[in-house]
DNA sequence: CTTGATACCTTGTCACGCAAGGTATCGGGT
DNA sequence: ACCCGATACCTTGCGTGACAAGGTATCAAG
């Protein structure tokens, strides 16, 4: 009765294409924020949530571990701090080697991000490109059946 | 004696940060090629080197597998093809069902890079953001030492 | 006292990219 | 004749980030 999940193995694909996409986009996120002042952990979850349509949202389990894993290579530097409350805050700051490290990360994306446009661009107009000289073999070519 | 490789944990970091930014964009490259004409791996592979400044660089490795993802679940379609030559090739073409899903991958990246280029953009003014009402919490607080 | 929000954390699974390896054909060089 | 590099296809195994799912603890409402 309760067990009709979904069996269709390209329908949640979805989930994943996205997933897949944002590889790598988290870090930069994050750091960018981290670049403007420190923040919680939790807060930047939030903050990612408000932020560019939900496009960039991070999962808890996403998060903590790339905090810590950017603190593990100097890039981000934590401090706990209660302020007044019991339950005590961690806040990270970014180190000027993760500033350093961050403007690779935005050259880097940057870079992706013209690479792509470039060829969606040349999409339209690509016919032909160097590689022996042959020209009309491709185009006019209907000896194949199936 | 000859064990000299690269020992610095955080130095190669600039090739898997490539790596992974460019998680996904290279199924996004190889269908957006593809949508225009056919083509056989190998190509793709040439084409791809040249197009955007070898920043879509793809390696052999990822591609077949890629390839044989993409024909099973129905995106493209494959057909060995000997024009003469005693070593046939393997032509890709996108079927209707792979331009409708390049469709969604499309719209997918430009939505990231949108998200990616909004918060950006909203770094220097973010001050305060909505969330249960308070306003003078986070703005007007300088107490913090260190 | 249970629920939901806040706030931190971990383990195990998935899927992609790639290094590294393999096969086979073909055109040159020497 | 031989080898080398380009062409052209393929595979297995490792590394890694995202995440689901789970766990702990505080606190304010109901």
């Amino acid at each position: 009765m309760s067990e009709d999940m979904e069996t269709t193995p390209g329908s949640a694909t979805i989930a994943r294409l996205r997933r897949e996409l944002a590889r790598g986009t988290t870090e930069l996120a994050v750091l960018s924020v981290l670049s403007v002042r420190r923040r919680y952990g939790y807060e930047l979850l939030k903050v990612l949530r408000e932020t560019g349509e939900g496009v960039l949202e991070v999962k808890e389990g996403t998060l903590y571990p790339l905090l810590h894993r950017l603190e593990d290579s100097g890039h981000i530097r934590a401090s706990w701090e209660a302020e007044g409350r019991a339950r005590p805050r961690k806040y990270y700051v970014l180190t000027p080697d993760g500033r350093a490290y961050l403007g690779m990360l935005r050259a880097e994306w940057g870079g992706l991000v013209d690479g792509m446009r470039q060829l969606l661009d040349t999409l339209g107009e690509v016919q032909e490109w160097p590689t022996s000289g042959r020209s009309s073999t491709t185009t006019r070519k209907e000896s194949d059946a199936t």
